[in-house]
DNA sequence: CGAATCGTTGATGAGCTTCAAAACTCGTGG
DNA sequence: CCACGAGTTTTGAAGCTCATCAACGATTCG
């Protein structure tokens, strides 16, 4: 990863944000910046906890591996925090990889130096508090797909998951770059399946393809397949 | 649930061990004691968030539905918390359910005070913040595990985690009574298929059944099925 | 002693993975 | 500019893992 020196915006990093003004210059002398590059490993899994880091713009996946294959943990782009799940006090070693998808510009912090800022900054220590709550239900409930749901409704679920992360773009379709590897790694099936899955779901009119872009174009219906039945 | 008066353990309850010696006369004011039968359900997913319980004694399971299938996310014993999974910014319902697998004892800490607790106490913030990034590991391991491993090794992992939560007994046995259905539900499979793939263990001597009682007998090719291969 | 729950087993096939191979895209360098 | 190769998309076929269904014996419990 290359160094560079793009300021943090203040407004989307969860750590300047809540930052103690009296902290404020001592977090700028421990920042340091990164641009990784498309496909760039940012931290791998089973190497020794360093630091964190905070996307700054971009889009990164956190992914786990056994042997061959991989699932996609969930995705990091603008404002949000990778390498916390690095805190333990157990381990000290990452247990997921993070790997860019676009050019994505972080601010890196030593470990040691966020956990000092932790125990004095009861409000970061707060938020943090609640933002590792929400991952965990999002986490639990992926859980549970993974392991009730059929590979379509699990398609369906991670369509609406990208939709409300990345958003649309003017034509209405899911506004993100993703390969079929990566959805279907997101899906937690093979590339394959995921495929044919797609054809399924265009072919009953639920979402619609315009070149890489998806677009849902019955959402009622796509949603049945995410709600148990009875 | 039945009312109770046990008093609170102060060595094994993460909210007394830590609680502010202030805070101690508020919090016996709060704390409200109850006693679960065997199969008596705790807390239900989706109902509303009323507060956070500290298990006493006994063994919980914590578990997940969608359909008429259910996935036990995790056990809670002696010294565990349930229903913290009700703290998050965006909903106010409990994500899982919790049901006694024992007669187990229980104190309850309403919301609201739990929470004012944990502004004042920073020392209990942090930890509540590690315990929850310990949590949050596990859920993502386990998600991996899911997604990626097969029964039989999903088993494996199962038996190991088991065999460390609850210890074992005199006879080298796991010290847990938990019927096939609950393990299943916990290795994220159906009662019959692992009804099958213990049967398969039994053959290759890598466990032993006493009774309903499960020994580990070759913990390191047991271990084999766990771990990725290459 | 029913009634209900749990354990045991076999048969069947749906759902999904795996393998294999062709068609297509796209960047790279000659 | 085109040829090349590497990666991605598309499709088909084969088969394996696992869930489902069904049936019966064993055990628990009111």
């Amino acid at each position: 990863m290359k160094n560079c020196n793009t300021p943090c915006n203040l407004q989307k990093c969860f750590m300047c944000r809540l930052a103690l003004n009296e902290w404020k210059p001592a977090i700028d002398s421990h920042r340091k910046n990164f641009l990784a590059k498309k496909g760039e490993l940012i931290l791998k899994e089973g190497d020794p906890v360093t630091g964190i880091y905070f996307v700054y713009n971009g889009n990164v996946k956190v992914h786990k591996k056994w042997g061959d294959k991989e699932l996609i943990v969930r995705f990091a782009n603008e404002g949000k925090i990778i390498g916390h799940r690095g805190l333990s006090t157990k381990s000290s070693v990452y247990p997921v990889s993070a790997t860019a998808l676009e050019p994505t510009s972080l601010c890196f912090i030593d470990i040691d130096f966020f956990l000092s800022t932790l125990k004095v900054n009861h409000d970061l220590a707060f938020n943090l508090m609640m933002f590792y709550a929400d991952e965990l239900q999002e986490s639990e409930k992926k859980m549970r797909n993974l392991a009730l749901m059929s590979v379509k409704s699990r398609l369906a679920v991670a369509l609406f998951h990208l939709k409300d992360l990345f958003g649309t773009d003017d034509e209405d379709c899911i506004n993100v770059e993703l390969s079929r590897q990566d959805l279907a790694a997101f899906a937690g099936a093979t590339y394959e399946t995921v495929f044919r899955m797609m054809n399924d779901l265009v072919q009953e009119n639920l979402i619609a393809l315009t070149g890489k872009k998806i677009r849902i174009t019955d959402e009622e219906k796509l949603r049945d397949l995410t709600i148990e039945a009875q």
